[in-house]
RNA sequence: GGGCUAUUAGCUCAGCUGGUUAGAGCGCGCCUCUGAUAAGGGCGAGGUCUCUGGUUCGAGUCCAGAAUGGCCCA
């Protein structure tokens, strides 16, 4: 016996007992012990953030990251799921500086920083609750206990034994570069970071008049969005082979001349009268000097004169860039270049410094309009306008990012491009494009990794530098660090502001002390590292480390194509020359329903609980593996994943509910005596079954989800709405023979292979079906499907030939029910015959072959082909382009119109029986064969006809009067089945049916008494009576009339 | 400005190396079937396959350009 199944389903309440199966038997841990000393497959799990809530998006790729581990692990593979937290970084620190009110980095000195990453360290997990719950009802089987941390000590002590290897390659390096630097935050963003914040902008656009010092009453014109960028200024760039011009603007005491790029002065000086005086190449403006802007500091170097460029563009400007080495790479590049002094005019706030007096203290975006007017009224000042266009924004805190010199600490990645491009090589990237598209550009475009930042909570740069000579060790280890110091280090906290107070005499100079450089590394070399750091590599572990490294798996969203799934890439291929991960599902963005990011600041956030409780985590799950491509981005819709209870799970459900309780009903077991005898529908349910085995083993091998997903859909529809909608007869007849023997273990198979086929994408479903089929039933069979093996197709089994003519047959039966449908024939009306037309020779078995399933499906008392004498239909021919089109060629056009005028009904037989045709283009005679013209049948008048393409089906409409009885009882029948269903009797209950019927339907009705008892389960059907104290049922159809009671036997 | 990617029915998506009637599901309207089904079946309305050129006997598909959305980089 199998545990009854109720015909209504509860997603929530199935759920949550299978998560408590799960947990109660621990099943997550026994899938990785059973398959130890398997093949090793291994997932990284790209680590999340605990201090916000997850969300859609967050589901989405735990879902994807679940899929595979399950599979592999059903293949016999050990998948360790090591779970993992990032918890070091700014975001962290804004978290804990929010609530401390902090606005500036100094109140973080204040309130010492040792108590400040104290509060860091606790709210780090301040939604890990929430995470974990989530994860356990959706079902993502991590080892969240033995999950890695990024800010243990061990984890740190890793990562700085892999900063120590890349610094012992010289590639770790101290430089001074203009970076996005975030003011509030004071500290220089990575360009992964400063990615996330480009945000439309409106600047002011500001002409400026830059007089020449040699040439009285003419300036350089330079243009600038920037103008707290302009007491900064020491030069001005202009493109050595541009034409560049100078222009008389004015009147007498008014006139004066301008210089610019040629290309530009009619968008410059728009609507103004102007005259071009002289017209030069840019390189002759070389070395002229100008007046400067301002002169808050004193300069010591030669300043304030043209230099040549090759970044100048004539795109937007004047051609002529003002040139503030401070504020700008290429600026920085400038100064390099033409040895111009840098002048500092901004603080590390953002606030102008004291040698700008007038606008000192002041933010510099502030003084915009200040410096503005300043200008205007020492005429310098040519146009204002504004300018719209996309500027940095800090990622986090908002605040407007300046391009700014710092000294900073790098990884020089470039040196190695060429082999990070390579190693490349070795990874597949689904979707394929990534690889060489934005993964590859990004890898041929790599700039160096700007490492450090001047924050708090994060892990220290294990540098130190001594105070005299400016020795600088880099330390790999804390017995390194011991060593230096000269005392046991083992118990220190390798945070700040601990490892900052260690010091020791520089080895080098001997007299110097040595301080730790205080910087802290960028966050995304902690989740990077986690090959590494996860199992404190070298220390430990060292094993683990090996066999677990590269992944087989990763799956993250695009967004981590410069996040993660490049410094796991640049950190493996610095320190081991080696990629990181063999296979990795990028997944693209989920968009809320207007097409928005989802995001925490945005607070567009669909709450997955919401979804989960009302449709479950498989409806979720399924939705998100079917909805589309993963790699494309996806509006998320709760609706959709309605659909998916509608259309798949329900109709699962309904499936399996019906095999249970008529297998019950029967007492039914797969080990049962009685030897199957397949039908062809059976045996073309099994040859599905097995191609889609088959189909979705290939798919997961080829990490294609769709294609893992889909096809079961498919199968599912078919075996519910044509297997068993023409099979259910066979399960309720009561004799149990060969033939229901085999229509039980068919669906018994099918269902038991879908509840393996699911088990890594509908865990819990999965889990139900294989509890009750499979276990019941064998209790030595492992103890859950998660911890059962994937099933093997039999090849044997797959028939392509059966599967095309069930393909067939079920278009014509798709016919038939739009010829009845044209006619207005119900099918509970018995008609004598349905001829049937199919496209080509091949074909024509199928109706012989499949009659009494057609005959079955259609009402109809016999079936036939209408062969090409047919008189009942006319014949068309329809040239195939694609046969004939390859084979002609330009000719095609002209073979295609001298096959139309051939006598179409003639032709049409020829090849229908098999024969070619000849026609004569241009001369020539050509064959023409069955298989390049289509021939379709078209209905003549008198019959009703449906028709498809070559495919039609046609009913012969006349009835006799045994036919049209036999549909009488039909519609009586009916109604009985109706009042049983209505009455809640249980399928398998007798009854006793009286009923009173107008002449006719009495007629019949006594006719088909035998049919009617054994439709109904009546055991006395007693005409001309409606007991009383029976409630009846009172109806009319086809001219007659009834009354009908029936008593539960 | 550059790169990547997408654009097919009201919505969500298929459409293989080019083949002439562009499909499915949902939704909508009409009809129908049913002792597994919250379902099923049939018909219908709904498409200039984003646009413009080109290649070809033939373009949703290939090429060039453009537009719009998304992401990434400047």
């Amino acid at each position: 016996m199998f545990e009854p199944v109720s015909s209504r389903l509860n997603i929530t309440l199935l759920e949550s007992e299978i998560l408590r199966f799960w947990q109660k038997h621990d099943v997550f841990h026994q899938s990785m012990e059973s398959r130890e000393g398997g093949p090793e497959y291994v997932f990284f799990e790209g680590p999340p953030s605990a201090n916000g809530k997850p969300g859609v998006h967050h589901v989405l790729a735990r879902v994807f990251k679940d899929m595979f581990p399950r599979y592999k692990s059903m293949n016999g593979y050990h998948v360790l799921r090591r779970g993992g937290w990032d918890t070091h970084g700014l975001p962290v620190e804004i978290e804990v500086e929010k609530r401390l009110g902090f606005t500036h980095k100094q109140e973080i000195e204040d309130f010492g920083v040792a108590k400040f990453n104290e509060l860091c360290r606790n709210s780090v997990f301040t939604y890990i609750q929430e995470w974990e719950k989530l994860t356990d009802r959706i079902g993502y089987w991590v080892d969240l206990e033995d999950a890695y941390i990024t800010y243990k000590n061990e984890y740190i002590e890793s990562v700085w034994w892999l900063l120590k290897s890349i610094w012992d390659k010289g590639l770790l390096y101290q430089g001074f570069k203009v970076v996005p630097y975030c003011p509030r935050c004071g500290t220089p963003l990575s360009d992964h970071e400063v990615a996330q914040g480009y945000e439309q902008v409106t600047d002011p656009s500001l002409y400026v008049r830059m007089p020449l010092a040699d040439e009285e009453n003419t300036s350089l014109l330079i243009w600038t969005t920037t103008p707290w960028t302009l007491p900064g200024n020491v030069a001005v760039a202009a493109h050595p082979d541009i034409e560049y011009v100078k222009v008389a603007l004015g009147e007498g005491a008014e006139q004066e001349f301008l210089i610019m790029a040629k290309s530009l002065v009619d968008k410059v000086l728009a609507n103004q009268k102007f005259e071009i005086v002289k017209t030069f190449k840019g390189k002759q403006l070389k070395g002229r000097h100008y007046r400067p802007l301002f002169t808050f500091m004193p300069v010591e170097k030669d300043a304030h004169f043209v230099v040549l460029a090759d970044f100048v563009t004539t795109e937007d400007g004047t051609g002529l860039v003002h040139i503030a080495p401070a504020f700008g790479a290429d600026d920085m590049q400038m100064s390099i270049e033409h040895d111009l002094p840098i002048l500092m005019t901004v603080n590390d706030s953002g606030r102008f410094n004291s040698d700008v007096s007038p606008w000192s203290g002041m933010w510099v975006k502030d003084a915009d309009p200040l410096i503005v007017k300043e200008l205007d009224q020492r005429g310098l000042m040519f146009e204002v306008g504004t300018y719209e266009h996309t500027y940095p924004f800090c990622w986090r805190c908002d605040t407007a990012l300046l391009y700014y010199a710092r000294s900073t600490w790098y990884v020089r990645t470039s040196a190695l491009k060429d082999r990070l491009v390579e190693l490349n090589q070795n990874i597949n990237w689904y979707p394929e494009y990534i690889k060489e598209g934005r993964f590859g550009n990004w890898l041929e475009n790599n700039i160096d990794w700007a490492l450090g930042r001047e924050r708090y909570w994060g892990t220290p740069l294990p540098v130190w530098e001594c105070e005299s000579c400016h020795h600088q060790v880099c330390v790999g280890s804390v017995e390194e660090l011991s060593r230096y110091a000269g005392r046991d280090l083992k118990d220190l906290d390798l945070h700040r502001p601990y490892v900052d107070n260690i010091h020791f005499s520089c080895p080098e100079c001997g007299t110097g002390r040595m301080n730790r450089v205080l910087e802290l590394i960028d966050v995304w070399f902690d989740s990077g590292s986690m090959p590494v750091s996860q199992w404190h590599y070298p220390f430990e572990n060292v094993e683990n480390f090996k066999n677990q490294f590269p992944a087989d798996f990763i799956c993250e969203a695009v967004d981590q194509t410069r996040g993660w799934f490049y410094t796991l890439h640049a950190i493996s291929t610095l320190v081991f020359d080696s990629h990181s991960f063999n296979n990795v599902i990028c997944l693209g963005l989920v968009m809320d329903k207007d097409g928005q990011k989802m995001s925490k600041s945005k607070g567009n956030v669909v709450e997955p609980w919401d979804v989960i409780n009302k449709h479950g985590a498989d409806a979720l799950r399924w939705y998100l593996y079917t909805a589309g491509p993963p790699g494309q981005e996806r509006r998320f819709s709760e609706d959709l994943v309605g659909e998916v209870v509608r259309n798949f799970t329900l109709t699962l459900w309904n499936t399996y509910s019906f095999f249970v309780t008529y297998a019950n009903l029967d007492d039914w077991s797969p080990s049962q005596d009685v030897k199957p005898e397949y039908s062809d529908l059976d045996r073309w349910l099994l040859s599905s079954l097995h191609t889609l085995i088959r189909d979705v083993t290939e798919a997961y091998e080829n990490y294609n989800v769709p294609a893992a997903t889909r096809p079961i859909e498919k199968f599912l529809d078919q075996l519910s709405n044509w297997y068993l909608r023409r099979s259910r007869r066979r399960y309720w007849k009561t004799e149990s023979d060969s033939d229901k023997a085999a229509a039980y273990m068919t669906l018994y198979e099918a269902l038991k292979a879908l509840s393996f086929l699911l088990a890594p994408t509908m865990p819990f479903m999965a889990e139900e079906l294989y509890q009750n089929l499979v276990r019941t039933v064998d209790p030595e069979a492992p103890a859950s499907v998660h911890l059962a093996d994937w099933p093997k197709f039999d090849p044997s089994l797959i028939d392509e030939k059966l599967n095309s003519e069930m393909a067939t047959v079920m278009k014509l039966a798709s016919l038939g029910h739009a010829a009845r449908n044209s006619e207005n024939l119900k099918v509970r009306q018995p008609l004598a015959e349905a001829a049937f037309v199919v496209g080509n020779l091949d074909e024509q078995g199928v109706v012989d072959n499949y009659a009494d399933l057609l005959k079955d499906e259609l009402n109809v008392k016999a079936v036939s082909l209408l062969g090409s004498a047919s008189e009942a239909v006319s014949f068309s021919l329809n040239p195939l382009p694609k046969q004939l089109g390859q084979r002609f060629q330009s000719l095609f056009p002209k073979v295609r119109q001298a096959l139309l005028n051939l006598p179409a009904d003639e032709s049409a037989r020829k090849l229908l029986d098999g024969g070619n045709i000849s026609v004569t283009v241009e001369g020539e005679t050509y064959e023409i064969t069955p298989n390049e013209v289509e021939v379709r049948a078209e209905s003549k008048e008198g019959y009703a006809v449906g028709s498809e393409g070559a495919y039609l089906a046609a009913l012969v409409t006349e009835l006799s009067p045994e036919l049209i009885n036999e549909g009488l009882v039909r519609e009586f029948v009916r109604r009985v089945q109706s009042l049983r269903k209505d009455a809640d009797l249980d399928i398998a209950d007798r009854i006793h049916l009286y009923y009173t019927a107008s002449k006719g339907l009495a007629e019949a009705l006594t006719v088909f008494e035998d049919y009617i008892k054994e439709e109904t389960l009546a055991v006395k059907v007693i005409a001309g009576e409606n007991p009383e104290d029976l409630s009846f049922l009172q109806d009319e159809f086809d001219d007659e009339t009834v009354r009908i009671s029936i008593k539960k036997a």
